[in-house]
DNA sequence: GCAACATGCAACCGATTGGTTGTATGTTGG
DNA sequence: CCAACATACAACCAATCGGTTGCATGTTGC
């Protein structure tokens, strides 16, 4: 069950892990694009471009939208921002190791509070 | 100057694509390990569980901490929520186009206002 | 001091990646 | 109809990745 959101969070992953395509996604995001529109902005070949879309694709970041001889490209928002929360409870782990270290703190107040005070002497040797 | 940022995202990114990394990163958030604690939890030799390691060393994921012969490892909360911050960037994109969109229609609007009625002819024949 | 442990690093290997070129298939305008 | 365009896909290549083993170094307990 866990992982098929493994799987997906390597697709996820590594799809952004590319400088180009990151690009892309961010012009994708801001408005629908061809493919070969797209490869026209980058120093490469139409067929590097287009499996760098296909990646983005196969990843659900994107999807293509067939208009004519065209293939339109728009990116998906909600896979987005489903790699954001998949940040996000990585940081909510943290926060767990923060509330233990906070409680270990409490705990050594409580054994503290016992003591008549701090700097009282419990040696009782006269 | 937004070379570094993206030499840095393909970094962060990159780390994160491979789930023994993920995981690792949730065990050292969620509180320090010792590179050899790591190991033993995986079904891989030392070597390739402190390559994984480095490599999220590397992208500023995680610290490490000497303690005796001990390399103590701790996950990096801020470096996660900069890695975070840059897909809300991307939504942040996306918020422009939405917008946009909603600049046409408002034009679309106003364009139709001056008619006198929508359903009111506007041909004048008898 | 030394045996045992913890780590780092290099060399190697098969698989994958990011790029190329070439070719096949649709789609359209005139 | 057909020439030009938009896309898809396969084959190939150098580089990188994720893993291994082996070895060197540092640290500790006794």
């Amino acid at each position: 069950m866990t992982e098929q959101r493994e799987d997906q969070a390597d697709a996820f992953f590594h799809a952004l892990a590319d400088r180009t395509r990151r690009d892309i996604m961010r012009r994708v995001l801001a408005g629908e694009h061809s493919v070969s529109a797209l490869a026209a902005k980058y120093d490469m070949s139409f067929a590097a471009v287009q499996k760098h879309v296909a990646v983005l694709e196969r990843a659900g970041l994107l999807t293509k939208r067939r208009s004519g001889r065209e293939q339109l490209v728009s990116g998906d928002v909600e896979a987005v921002r489903s790699v954001a929360s998949m940040l996000t409870e990585l940081e909510q782990i943290w926060r767990g190791r923060i509330a233990r270290i906070d409680e270990l703190i409490a705990a050594d107040l409580n054994l503290e509070e016992p003591c008549p005070s701090p700097t009282s002497g419990t040696t009782s040797t006269p």
